[in-house]
Parts: structure tokens; sequence; C-alpha cells
RNA sequence: GGGUCGGUAGCUCAGUUAGGUUGAGCGCUCGGCUGAUAACCGGGAGGUCCGCGGUUCAAAUCCGUGCCGACCCA
């Protein structure tokens, strides 16, 4: 496909291979501009790690590599399918010794004949304490290398129902921009999905390799002006120039895009230069053909006079010149006077053919004066003034009013008759005609060359007048153009004036700014002809187009059935010829003689061609075997080489005519038409197609409206009938930070190599497929590229957390089926374990993320699917669930409650992972060969789509899970409030409920929330129930006691104020303000607010989930017991601290020191001596003489500590 | 110039189908947690919902109009 990938970039980059060292630089520190710094590199990178972290993860992988569960016998893979296949990424060469992750460090067995070690991770194994994306990438690039992931993968779903997926072709030149990437990364998530769902899916990417772009750069390269150039050159070699540049384009937008961790088919892409596949575009015209949709004829076309080619409209691009405005007096015949018309180019005047007028519109004839004479001149009524001022008239007279219709039929002559002898003289030219293009500016009165303008050419054709363009394909007019033959169009402008003064036709002169198209890509401004061009006439099925269009569905929809449908209600034919020479041969042959030269790369002279070649007289090859059978040369199909100007050579004789191939190439719009069925190979293979076709899906951003969804449809109806393609997903552009589009050549863009340098591949595919793939554009960000780093460390930092604890422990979950769970008969599953409520909770939190995230992939919103995920990640599993589960994988003793937390752990992580995979292919399936070893498949793609178990899934459970953690948020706040930490146990929290589902919700899971919130107690009260340490107050409304009260009401109001009841009644208050004022007062609810009072110690905040559900109180008067805890707990986390800082290992046994500086202090923290024990794996209290001391300022008070390690028996050995 | 889409907190975006007190993450700030620790969590501040006009008891949401950006078409 060619203008998203080319329209605005004009610029050769070629793509080197990439310095595995480059991709070191990363984490730069942000400048101002918001854009990165450039600052350390990667020499420091092991830098950031703390001295001799590295040497307990050694230690501790040395000993552990001991007790590890040995490899499962696994299934043998089958070989390698393409040998010799390259990396997908440079391993890492400075992987660091003893890390079992990198699993290019591990003997990689090739042959799987000699043995059944395979390069697999050790499970549970060691992982790095920091996310670096690159290391991830590299070991997983390495792994997916030494498995053949790829290929199995796909292996792993043949024969599986087939999914169709159709890659539209990027245009090869220039490297992949954001823009493609996102594309990329969107058809890789898409196919890996479906993949995962179960399908055989197609996955053969594309590459759109001719046309003009590639000419023009060709040509820039080898210093070519024209077509001349080319022609001195040699076609063959200029065409063999071209090849080798798209070639060379090819492969760097290929490795560009296998660095993007796409999957796709990269060893055997569909190229449209491929003799199979320029057979596909054949057919497909041929189809049209026999559907009388081939057509030859005259048209208005946008030409580029440099290269020399009818380019198309929409290739036109739009820029400010300035032009001649000149308004020019056309002398009328039979009648007095002049018609004044107007124009930007008065190189059109020698093709004048006729005048138009709107004829509904007001006219007037004038007599104007100037320097004495006076002239009559007819013009629109609205513009006599400008104009005659812009003429320099002193004066004037309206002598006449008319409408157009007055004028239509009036005769005029010619404006240079002598300089265009040839001019057109046919029957009806040079009259007044109504045309609906005219508007009443200017004059009003509109020039009219069919020749040259588009609106011009159809009304003139439909007034059966002579189209006449005496201007050449280089823009140089013929000799038709009389005196001006040889000139260049624009050149002669100059010439043209100075003539029509001459003969004093010449009202006035000016110049003037506008938009006028040029050659999107040489940059020369277009002109406008009529010449003979072959199109598909796509306008004569419009309808059928239109019903075709039913037959997809579409993301979003509305793109369909609006921005779709009206350009296809307001598309033109289709040109498809091109007289240029990088491209797929029109496979039209006519007879010969009758269609000489209307190529352009001879004389251009651009004769015309009408001839007597009716359409009925040529003949379109459709196919290879069927142009070898009936040229007259002999060739073998399978090797002919369909290119000019090989093609050129060959001619068919048949009924005694002979006929020649016309010279012309397709436009390159045609070759990527036809991919539906190209990438199958079809016509020369045919059993794909007949099973798959047309595509169930494709993807591509929203201006392929007009380019290749509208080719595709186009292509599909004029040839089969039918559109090529079931589903779109139509996605926006990639904008910069800004908004701005992203520019190559200005030098505005945002290089997806500095994205992956600075974050890596798998944050910036996170951050692509994070945004809304319909329709909407996205702008860059650097402040989410650090969002989705952190949320993927996040994930890490998760998934590394049990890994200690489940190689300590032996964890064995067995060999899970492909939904997680399952596996061999008493092995640790979430099915056997003894579970948990908040075990239950996170599964059952994990079925409806799977569940909800299911329903947004299909309907197309990957990015509600990922927020989903994130959100059950960051909040559910790191915010929750791994905060409750510490303290019960910090239990040394097994026990069941661990194991429990062990499978629930294990069996979110394997379904997180399995759900990551489409996004984040890297990170995803590193952590899977860790969690699996040698037990699951090979990668975590080849594993099934997670479908929710309904048997988990319990949607009371996680309403009540809503309530109690949005009461242990507001009892945090309220901690907050009352300045209490929550390392200080509290003696109650009450939770005022405000329904009974929070009520109930609170009651079950009373145990888990005191251990959230550290309260001895929780107590809850019902809805109908009060608490009775609450106090009310009320609030006085002075606009309303004042009038009642009078007088009074000052004191009435303090007696309120002042005022405490324990339910909020009125006659509660009254009582209570009688009390205090010895006089009863009558109160009405519009005098008085009421507000709580919590009690003395005790500090409230209400909670919510959605509504508000009630107020948490919390109690936070300290007594001695609290405040021992209290103490002794700042005492474990400093103890813990220095343990840390010691790098003991989880298991090592202690002798701590504790000296505190006060002595009531010492004493509380004393009494929970057992208590800091256990939690700090202390043996001994007493002196420490040789260990690790620290002084530390616990809230004021002074304590030093010392800790030692103890020789641990079974540390002898 | 016309069509389509968009404009909501400093940033990235929800909310617009169906009118009912604008939300989240990041950033900022204050606090907390602590063998996940260069990680993590909580509180707070922060909004003319692009402007203007209209419909309505009520508009980010519906209508009109203007401005800005993107794509497409001229």
């Amino acid at each position: 496909m060619t203008a998203d990938e080319t329209g605005r970039e004009r610029s050769v980059t070629r793509i080197g291979r990439r310095d595995p060292d480059c991709r070191r630089v990363r984490r730069r520190d942000r400048g101002a501009d918001g854009r990165r710094r450039a600052g350390r590199t990667g020499g420091n990178r092991g830098g950031r790690q703390r001295p001799g972290a590295r040497s307990l993860a050694a230690r501790n992988g040395d000993r552990r590599a001991r007790r590890r569960v040995p490899p499962r016998d696994r299934t043998v893979a089958p070989p390698r399918a393409g040998a010799g296949r390259r990396a997908l990424r440079v391993p890492s060469r400075r992987s660091v010794p003893g890390r079992p992750t990198d699993w290019s460090l591990l003997p990689a067995v090739r042959d799987p004949g000699m043995s059944d070690e395979r390069a697999t991770p050790e499970r549970f194994g060691e992982v790095d304490d920091q996310y670096d994306p690159h290391d991830v990438e590299d070991a997983a690039a390495a792994h997916w290398d030494d498995v053949d992931a790829y290929e199995q993968t796909k292996r792993h779903r043949e024969g599986e129902e087939r999914f169709f997926f159709v890659d539209g072709p990027p245009y090869t030149s220039g490297a992949a921009h954001m823009g493609t990437t996102w594309n990329k990364s969107l058809k890789d998530a898409y196919i890996r999905y479906k993949r995962m769902r179960g399908y055989d899916v197609t996955d053969r990417p594309g590459y759109d390799m001719h046309g003009l772009p590639i000419e023009t750069r060709v040509e820039e390269e080898l210093g070519f002006e024209n077509k001349q150039d080319i022609e001195s050159f040699g076609m063959e070699n200029f065409i063999e120039e071209c090849k080798e540049f798209a070639d060379e384009q090819l492969e760097g937008l290929q490795e560009d895009f296998e660095s993007f961790g796409v999957w796709m088919d990269w060893e055997n892409p569909y190229r449209t230069v491929t003799p199979e596949y320029m057979e596909a575009a054949w057919w497909g015209f041929a189809q049209a053909h026999e559907r009388g949709l081939v057509d030859r004829g005259k048209r208005s076309i946008t030409q580029c006079p440099r290269c020399e080619t009818a380019i198309a409209k929409n290739e036109v691009e739009y820029h400010e010149i300035e032009s001649p405005s000149v308004y020019v007096k056309f002398p009328l015949t039979g009648r007095e006077g002049h018609l004044v018309i107007w124009t930007t180019t008065p190189w059109t005047i020698p093709a004048n053919t006729f005048v138009a007028v709107d004829r509904d519109a007001e006219y007037v004839a004038v007599d104007a004066t100037s320097g004495g004479e006076t002239e009559r001149l007819y013009l629109a009524r609205d513009v006599v003034e400008d104009v005659l001022s812009r003429g320099r008239y002193e004066d004037y007279e309206v002598a006449e009013e008319l409408t157009g219709a007055d004028l239509v039929g009036w005769s005029y002559e010619h404006p240079l008759p002598e300089e265009v002898p040839d001019r057109p003289r046919g029957a009806g030219t040079g009259e007044v005609y109504h045309a609906d293009y005219v508007e009443v500016d200017r004059t009003g009165l509109v020039h009219s060359a069919p020749g040259h303008g588009q609106e011009d050419f159809e009304r003139g054709q439909e007034l059966g007048l002579e189209i006449f363009s005496p201007v050449g394909p280089d823009g140089v007019y013929t000799d038709e153009a009389g005196e001006y033959a040889g000139e260049f169009v624009r050149d002669a402008n100059d010439e043209i004036i100075a003539d029509l003064k001459a003969r004093d036709l010449m009202l006035a002169h000016e110049t003037t700014r506008h938009d006028y198209g040029q050659c999107w890509r040489c940059g020369t401004d277009i002109v406008f002809l009529a010449a003979d061009q072959w199109f598909v006439t796509v306008t004569d099925v419009k309808d059928e187009m239109l019903a075709n269009i039913e037959d997809s569905e579409w993301h979003p929809q509305e793109a369909r059935d609006n921005r779709f449908r009206k350009f296809i209600e307001g598309s033109p034919d289709w040109n498809v010829s091109r007289q240029r020479y990088w491209g797929i041969p029109i496979p039209i042959w006519v007879p010969a003689g009758g269609d000489a030269d209307s190529d352009g790369d001879g004389d251009g002279d651009g004769d015309s061609r009408e001839g007597d070649g009716s359409i009925d007289d040529v003949i379109v090859v459709g196919t290879r075997d069927e142009l070898a059978e009936r040229v007259d040369q002999e060739g073998d199909p399978e090797s002919i080489d369909l290119h000019r100007p090989t093609v050129d050579d060959l001619t068919i004789t048949e009924g005694g005519t002979t006929y020649e191939r016309v010279p012309d190439v397709f436009d390159v719009w045609l070759d990527s038409s036809v991919a539906s069925w190209g990438t199958l190979d079809y016509p020369a293979e045919t059993e794909d197609f007949e099973e798959l076709w047309p595509a169930d899906l494709i993807m591509e951003a929203h201006d392929q409206t007009r380019g290749w969804f509208w080719s595709q449809l186009g292509m599909g109806t004029a040839a089969l009938g039918e559109i090529p393609y079931r589903e779109v997903l139509m996605h926006g552009w990639a904008l910069m930070p800004d908004g701005r589009t992203m520019s190559k050549s200005k030098g505005i863009l945002v290089d997806p190599k500095e994205v992956i340098e600075e974050y890596g591949v798998d944050p910036m595919r996170l951050f692509l497929l994070s945004r809304n793939p319909q329709e909407e554009d996205m702008r860059f960000s650097w402040d989410e590229m650090e969002n989705v780093t952190r949320d993927l460390n996040i994930l890490w930092n998760v998934f590394r957390f049990p890994l200690p604890y489940m190689r300590m422990d032996e964890f064995d979950p067995g060999v899970p089926s492909d939904d997680g769970d399952g596996g061999a008969a008493g092995a640790a599953s979430v099915a056997n374990a003894d579970l948990e409520l908040v075990d239950e909770w996170v599964l059952s939190r994990l079925q409806t993320t799977i569940a909800g995230m299911t329903d947004h992939w299909e309907e197309f919103r990957q990015d509600r699917a990922l927020e989903a995920l994130v959100d059950f990640v960051v909040e559910d599993v790191s915010r929750f669930y791994v905060q409750v589960v510490r303290e019960r994988m910090w239990d040394e003793a097994d026990s069941a409650s661990k194991t429990a937390a062990y499978a629930t752990l294990y069996r979110v992580l394997r379904e997180t992972v399995a759900l990551l995979a489409p996004y984040a292919p890297y990170v995803a399936d590193e952590i899977y060969g860790t969690l699996t070893g040698a037990s699951g498949h090979d990668t975590v793609h080849m594993c099934d789509w997670p479908t929710p178990d309904a048997d988990l899934r319990d949607a009371d459970l996680e309403s009540e899970f809503e309530v109690l953690r949005a009461v242990e948020e507001a009892g945090a706040n309220a901690r907050q409030q009352a300045e209490r930490k929550l390392r200080w146990p509290v003696p109650r929290v009450v939770v005022a409920a405000n329904d009974d589902a929070a009520a109930d919700a609170v009651r079950e899971h009373r145990d888990l929330l005191a251990e959230r919130l550290n309260a001895r107690e929780i107590e809850v009260v019902a809805p109908d129930e009060q608490w009775e340490e609450l106090r009310y107050a009320a609030r006085a409304d002075m606009s309303v006691l004042g009038p009642a009260f009078g007088d009074r009401a000052g004191d009435v109001m303090n007696a309120l104020n002042d005022a405490r009841v324990s339910e909020q009644s009125l006659p509660a208050l009254e009582a209570a303000v009688e009390d205090r004022l010895g006089e009863a007062v009558d109160l009405d609810g519009e005098m008085v607010e009421f507000t709580t009072v919590t009690p003395e110690g005790i500090s409230g905040t209400a909670f919510a989930v959605g509504e508000e559900r009630g107020v948490v109180y919390v109690d936070t008067s300290l007594t001695e017991d609290i405040e021992s805890e209290g103490y002794a707990r700042e005492a474990i986390r400093r103890i813990q601290e220095m343990r840390k800082e010691m790098e003991l290992d989880l298991e090592e046994r202690i002798r701590v020191e504790l000296d505190v500086d006060d002595e009531r202090v010492a004493g509380l923290v004393r009494d929970h001596e057992d208590l800091i024990a256990e939690e700090v794996r202390a043996s001994e209290f007493g002196a420490v003489e040789d260990g690790h001391r620290r002084e530390w300022d616990v809230e004021d008070v002074s304590m030093t500590i010392a800790v030692e390690p103890l020789a641990a028996p079974e540390q002898a050995d």
C-alpha cells in the first residue's frame, strides 16, 4: 500500500545492521522539553545495582541448584523447520554467568535425536531484581531461536480451523515509522490472540514494491532529471536498479518488524514483484475485463510533467503557489461587447472551448468607461464594482440586467484565433453554456477547456464538445497549440498574456496566491490534461460496491457507513494506467499500428489513441500459462519475468492480426488491491484460495479508506463481485506528543528504534496496544512509556516475589493443562489446595478478568482488555493479594495455607502471562518459562487463551471484597488523620454499615480486615443499629432560625450548636436544647443540619463502593500492650532491614543484641521478644561481638541493634 | 473550500450511545509500608469539560455556530 508509507516521506533511509550495543542506551534523564537527555549509557548499567547484590543471588543460586526439582520428561520437539533461520534478536553478550534465566547460556541441543535434554529454564529460578526489558528481550529472543518458538507455535495450530488474515503491504521505501510500528504491533497482537484461541492463522507479510515513488528515488540516486535519462540509461538497467532498491528497503523494513517482536512468516513474504503476484494482478484485471469493466478513453487526468505520467488524483499534494490572475475579455459575436472571464491558468486559454455560466445567477451588461472610451462588458451583477476597479475603469452604467439563462447560447470569438489556428471549431464550440460548477465570484463567467480541467472535461463530454488538449505528457505544447508549440505550458503564460494584451482583451492582470497540486513524489506542479488512459470502470459497479460493503464488519462500524460509503459514492473510474517502467505491465494487447506511441516513453507526442481500437479489439491476458500459449514467441511460463521490457517484445497473432502490448504499467495501487488472492499465490495455486478467500480480517489506518480498503473493494467487486474482506479494524495515525503529524522529511518524528533503545520492545508494544485501535489517532507519549514500563515492573515484582519461597519449599504445581490447573494427582494445584477466602477471591477476580478481556478482544478493543489486565495485576494482585499472603509465605513451617497461596499465585501468574502474551511477548514468555520450567510448552505463545472457570468465579465474594477494600482504605485514611502508623496496632475499628451487605461483608472477613488494619478488634454496627458512643451535633441555619425566634435566636443557636444527642432526631435535639436553655423550643427540619461527633481518640472516614456504604471509625487510644507491640514491630522492621543489609539468606538464623535507651520502652520491647524472634528468625538474644551494629531512632527513642548470623547445622556441609 | 473524527486536571485518557454533583493513571505534594525494597501503598491539592448561543427543571453529553488538531476530498 502506498500512501501512508510514502505520501509524506521523501528522504531515503537505509537501515544498517543494528549495533547491538546501541540498544544499551537507556533510562535517560528527562529534559525540559519532555524528551530525554542523553545520560548514562550501557557501560554504567551495572552501576545501578547495589554493590554485592549479585553475590547473594549467586550464592543462593548455587545452593538451590542442588535442590532443584529435576526436569520432567517432555515431549521432544520436531526438528527445526527452516535451517539457517536468523536470530530474531541479537542475544546479550553481557550475560552474567550463573544467571539461569539467560537461556542462551544453557546448552542448546540442536539435534533432538541426540538427547531429550533441552535449553529450559530452571523452574522458579533466580531472576533479576529489576525488570530490565532489554535483558528480558535478549533472553527471550535467544530462547525463541533455540526452540524455534515461532515455528512450533504455528505447527501447534496446524489442522485447526483456519483464519485468513491479510497483511496490508507496506511500501518499500524508508524505514518503519511509528505508524507502521503501531500497525504491525496490532497485527501481531491479534494474530497471537487468534492463535491462542485455537485458530490456524495465516500470517504472510506483504511488501508493496513497485511504483513511481521508487522510480523517483532511483532517479534521484542516479541523478536523472527526466524520462530521457532513463531511456538512455536503458529501461532494463533502470528496472533492475528499482528492483535492487526495493529489495534493500524490504530487508530494512523486515528487520525493523522483526525487532518489534512481530511473529509473521518472514521467510516467505508476498512481494508484489514476483511472477506469481504479478499474475494475480493480471488475473484480477482480466476478470474485470471479462465483466466488461475495463475501458479505454480520454479522461481528464492529473499529469506530472516531469515523471511524464498520469498520477492519481489522490496522489496530488497541495501547496501554495503564486499564479497569474487574469481577467480576460472574450469578444462576443452577433452582438456588441465582451464576456469577462477569470483564470489563474492563462496557458489553458488556447484550449478554450466554451464559457460557462450559472443559469440562475444574475448578470448585467455594463457600459464601462476608461480613458474616455466606453465598452460593453458582461459579467455577474455582484462582482461589477470589484472587476471594474481592477480594470481601472472610471465609470460605468448598467445597460441591461439578465439571468445566466439569457446568456446561454450566445457565441463568442476565441481570444487567440490566429495564435491557435487548430483550435476547436466544431459545432457548439465558442458558446455559452450553463454549468453547475460556476460560482458567482471573480466574474461569474468561467472559461472552460475540456482538454484540461476535470469539471470542464465532464461538462464538455455532456455537451458533446470536442476535447482539445494541445499539450504533451511532458507539459509541452504540441503542434496543435500553433504559435505556442514546443513551449512548456507554464512558461507560455507570459507570452499568452502579452498576446491578449496586444489584442486589447486583457481587462486586468494580477497575481494571486492559492493552493495548487503537485506531484507527490517529485514536487513538480501538475498539469491537467485530457489523455487516453485505461480504466477499470468501477462507477459501473458502484451500486454493487455499496451493497458489498454490507458484507463487511468494520471496527468502528461508523467508519464504514460514513467515511467509506461517502468515498465510494464520490469516487470516479479508476485510471489504472501509468506511462512508466517499474510496475506490473498492463496485460493488454492491441492491434499493432493502431496504437502507436501512447506510452510517453518514446517521443511523448501523446497522440490521440482513439483510432480504430475499440475495447472489443483488445486481448487481455490473465495468466502466465495463457501468455505462453498465445504469444508468438517461445517462453517458459514458470520462469518468464513479467516485467518490462521482457513482455514489451511479446506479440500475439490471432485472426490474421498481430497484437502488441500497450506499453503502460499498472497504477501501483492496483498491485496491493489484489492482495487477498495474491497472498495466496492465486491463480498459480488454487487450494488455499478456494478454502480461505475472502479474508477474515484486515487492519490498517484510516487513510486507507481511500487506499487499500477502497482498492480491494474495487478490484474484488470488479473481478469477483465480492468484497474481499469480512472484517476491518481501522486504526488511526501515530502523532507527535504535541498532536502534529509525524514527518520524517521535516525531522518531526519519534523513531521506534529510539523508543526501543530507551525502554525496550515490550514497553513500546504495551504502550501502542494500550491505545484505542478504532479510528482515533494516537499521540506518542514519553510519559506514558514511563507508565507502562512501571506496570510491567509491578508484574515483574509480583512474579519474582514468590520465587524464593517456592524454591525453598520445592513447590510442585505439576504439569498444568493449558488453562492453568490440573496436572498430576497430588500436585499442588488450586483444585486440591486448601484455599483461603482471599485465595478464592483473587482466583475469582482472575476469572472475571479473563471473561472481560475476552469480550474486549472480540470487540477489537484490546486496549480495554489490557486495562482490565493491568488493573487486575496492580490493584488486585500486587496491592492486595500479595500484601495479604506475604505472611503466609514467610512462614517457615510447611502448611496447607502456604501451599494454597503458592498454588493460587502460581495459577494467577500463569494465566496472567498468557493474557499478557499478545501484548508483551518477550516478558510474558520469560515469566512463563520460569514458572513452568520444563513442564510447559516451549513458549507461552503456544498456550490456549484462558477461559473463565465458572467453579472459581464467585461474584458475591468479589462484591464482599470490594466492600472490604473500601473499608480498609477508609480505615487507613482514618489512621492517617489520627497519625497512627499501620505498624502500631489499634484496639478496635468500628464499621458503621449503611446496608446489610456491607455489614455482612465486614463480619464475614473480620479477621482479614483486622489483619489489614492492624486492629485488635473489629466491631460492626448494623444499619438498623446506632453506635452508642457516637454523638450527633447540629448546626443552626440562622436564616431560618432568626425569623422564627426573633431576639431569642442567638441563645437558641448557641444551645443548638452545643447540643450533643445520641440520635439524629428533632425531639432528641429539642430535649437537649431545652436542657441547656431552660425552656422548650419548637424546631423544624429546616433550621438544623445534623453532623456526627466522633468520640475522643477516634477518627472516622466514610467508605464507598459506588455509593457511600458506611463509616469506619478507628480507635487509636494507646495502651501499654499496644505500645509494647508497636515498639517491638519497630525493632523487627529495623532488624529485617539489617538482615537485608547483610545479605543474609532467607532462612539464615541470627543472634540479636537489642539496647534500648529508654528503660520503659526497653521493657515494652522485651515483652514481645518471642514475636521478634519469630519474625526475624532469631535464635538467640544477647551480646553480639562481631556482627552488624547500627543505631536507630525510633519515635525519639534511641535503639542500638546488633545482628550476627549463626552457623546453622544444615549449612555445615 | 467540503466530509469524517477528535478537543475533559500539568500529561495520557475514561465518561458523550440513553442529559441528573466530571473520573482514573501518571506528575506534584504530604504521609505510610518494608525479606517485592532504587519496589510498593494511602491522603491532598489540581477542571470556564475549547469558545459562544440555544433546547431543558437540569447539558461535558442534545442542537446551532465559531476556533484548534488529525485524516480524507478539492
